[in-house]
DNA sequence: TTCAATACATAGGAATGCTAGGTATAACTT
DNA sequence: AAGTTATACCTAGCATTCCTATGTATTGAA
């Protein structure tokens, strides 16, 4: 499984994340490992540009935190068009995996 | 569906069409077109150069054919090591898939 | 003969994810 | 107290990929 893969998906994948729970930067990296399965661990210098790009885009709104202990986190949720482009890119998908099943589906 | 998601995936998917039967490249685009259910359509200046890529890199084969009718064509077919990778990239692209069904799957 | 379809090719651009480096704080070890 | 590890953020520049646009050539139809 190449990274190259991930590109294109990497944005539907945040919003999904995200479409849960609140979360700040570094737990999204650990939510998408663990409930990816192990399949995904995604590179902080991945993560953090596209949160930015995202939230750029209106499609995340951030807020910083400070907890109790620890440091200052930024916290990311889902915009209301964030929620929208989420279930856009859903059906995206669906529609991207059906494709390439069908091409690779029959093996020769 | 953008054309960013195709990224990564395009070889596994020009691989298992020749993997099916030899064609040359413009009988590749609409094969790709065709058994996708219409959800690929893809530009020629995208499918050239990477056949040219997989040519390279010694997964395609490639020789000129004069038909009865119509201008030369350049008929693709996979090599050895072309199919031995077609087996790894179906594997590759389940477990990607999985992955992404994972995360995106369970609607918040 | 003009147009469309077939068939190939490539230069350059746009976008994306990663590598590698940096900063800062907190907790745990020795 | 000092050093290490884990947490938590950031960014510049790179490599790769697919697409746009353009060009060439052949064939058959209007």
């Amino acid at each position: 499984m190449t990274s190259e893969m991930l590109k294109g998906h990497l944005d539907a994948i945040l919003l999904a994340v995200l479409g849960a729970e609140a979360l700040h930067g570094y737990a999204i990296i650990e939510a998408i490992r663990t409930r990816s399965g192990g399949h995904f661990d995604l590179p902080e210098g991945t993560v953090y540009p596209a949160l930015h790009r995202l939230e750029q885009a209106g499609l995340l709104a951030s807020h910083w935190v400070q907890p109790d202990s620890g440091r200052k986190r930024r916290v990311y949720q889902l915009t209301d068009r964030g929620r929208g482009s989420l279930v856009e890119r859903r059906d995206g998908w669906s529609r991207f995996a059906e494709g390439v099943e069908r091409l690779l589906g029959a093996p020769a």
